[in-house]
DNA sequence: ACTATATTGCAATATGGTTGCATTTGGCCT
DNA sequence: AGGCCAAATGCAACCATATTGCAATATAGT
């Protein structure tokens, strides 16, 4: 596990109790270093009710802990946000890459180019990738 | 109603039979001229079956009358393909862009620049835009 | 008009997520 | 440390959305 005084002050920074839930979701989130479904999470922690993950999830999504990750089959994935977002300010204008083959979907590094459309007012954008990853193209 | 032979021969050309069902919702596609989401038709269409409609919309979106917008929410949008598609080739390369406003998703023009990533294998990208559509900002 | 095959309609079932509420817990304040 | 309050949890019930199996029906080709 990730050193607990960290993952107590990723929590306390971000304006959420620490719980014994929480903690463990979000150590899971470190070790794994990657984006989770709540499937995933929900086999990690079987014991657990499927309600609280729910709204532990939620609760990391609005205070800036996590981002949620739209994916057209419509099961969410979350992924850790990499650099300080509180509930304020979200900034997530990187790419999304879902791999074909081994279904994960990773954060990249670069980010979505600016677009414009006349007469439209463009406040968000996602853009999401599909294909063969790095690792399984390799 | 567009031109109900027009209507059939879209089916036809598109390997589908003709059936009143997928008459009445090719028509309701053409006369829209918008995307339109399953509850839009569902509620257009509230006496026939919602199966059949499900299935009518795969259908569609397998033979490629429709394409299937994706969406964060889960809920599916469908929009009429703009040329000739067909179940082999599917080109839907264009940005899609969804309204806060009035809701609605719109299918631009504008297509999705193409994005290199490094290692990576890209072979589809599906880019929706957010914010205040041309007709809700004027 | 006849037949093979695809489509429809219906009921049942699955899946994914939410709500209400009683109980427990964490964080703060003495 | 003890107590309080608000927030978080666990559970059951519920809701929305989508899918499956199957019998009945309609379509397209002969």
């Amino acid at each position: 596990m990730a050193r607990y005084s960290e993952i107590k002050n990723i929590l306390k920074s971000h304006n959420l109790k620490v719980t014994d839930g929480r903690v463990d979701v979000l150590d899971f989130f470190i070790r794994q270093n990657k984006t989770l479904s709540f499937k995933n999470l929900e086999e990690e922690f079987k014991d657990s009710d499927r309600v609280t993950l729910y709204r532990t999830l939620s609760a990391f999504a609005e205070k800036g802990v996590l981002h949620k990750i739209p994916d057209d089959s419509g099961h969410a994935t979350y992924g850790l946000c990499h650099d300080t977002c509180d509930s304020e300010d979200h900034n997530h204008d990187h790419i999304h890459f879902k791999c074909h083959e081994c279904g994960t979907i990773e954060c990249l590094e670069q980010n979505i180019p600016p677009i414009k459309v006349p007469g439209y007012k463009v406040k968000e954008a996602d853009l999401i990738l599909k294909g063969v990853c790095k690792i399984c193209a390799a």
